[in-house]
DNA sequence: CTTCATGCAAAACATTTGCAGCTGG
DNA sequence: CCAGCTGCAAATGTTTTGCATGAAG
């Protein structure tokens, strides 16, 4: 994992580059993004910045997410059928592992996954700009819980 | 692409072996789901299916596509940010190739995407049951449009 | 006939938006 | 200062649900 210091620097860095402000309710979704500790949800990362920063709203929540999901510091997890799940330590494509009983979800070591973008697009003719791999299954703890 | 009418065959016996009835609205819904041309929206499918048996309502659509979809014999892809896509034609997990322009949906050769699905499972101690393999692009129509 | 399926309308959810008022730089 | 941000509440869009009616087997 990349030091969560070091990517919110990054992160603010991006922000002041393009004029944007760094209000405290930004400053407060920013750290928690930066670490993004299992990948939280909305509701999670609410909590969370609740704690550091209490009059913050959902609707802004969900601005700066969308903001940060735009300047591409932020990688989004979408999910039709809960709510979506952000990265913003890795916000690069990458796959994910996640358990369908508890929801936690890791990253795999990179170095299993090899990038097949190229041989899609000769074979399809698409023009591939992104990618989405995730696999589902029970995580160790889930399987020891039966 | 599977055979429609096997495929068709197919999930009527599946219905009729698990008692569930064979209704018209079902029956329409099938035939569509059969071919799955493009991967169809439930919107897609709802004006389709209307055209066959025309009192069909959303509700029996959904109803219809949860249960096939517990029964294995379709596909959902879920999108949080549009309405889901499905397919009937092949109810197995397999890679997909969208077009972030029109929304065209096409299946890659398998052969393309080798499963790592047990690499995954060795490394993070998860249980892998099911896998996501999507990528996104700009399909060649949409290309030229440009 | 009896059980299951349908269709309507209302509910449930996550997310987005309009807008008046506030505030960072 | 004042453009951009916040927070509220209302709107949105998709999918689900409760329940009375209808039809498959």
């Amino acid at each position: 994992m990349a030091d969560p210091k070091l990517r919110l620097d990054q992160m603010l860095t991006k922000l002041r580059e393009q004029k944007f402000r760094i209000t405290p309710q930004r400053l407060a979704i920013l750290k928690i993004l930066a670490v993004s500790d299992g990948h939280p949800s909305v509701e999670q990362i609410f909590k969370q910045v609740k704690a550091d920063f209490p009059t913050t709203s959902l609707a802004t929540l969900y601005k700066t997410v969308t903001l940060l999901k735009q300047l591409n510091e932020v990688l989004e997890l979408g999910f039709s059928d809960s709510g979506n799940r952000y990265d913003g330590n890795r916000p690069y494509p990458h796959p994910h592992v996640i358990c369908t009983v508890c929801g936690n979800i890791v990253d795999p070591e990179p170095d299993v996954v090899q990038d097949i973008s190229e041989d899609i697009a000769k074979q399809t003719g698409y023009f591939i700009t992104n990618q989405r791999i995730d696999f589902f299954g029970i995580c160790p703890e889930c399987q020891k819980g039966k």
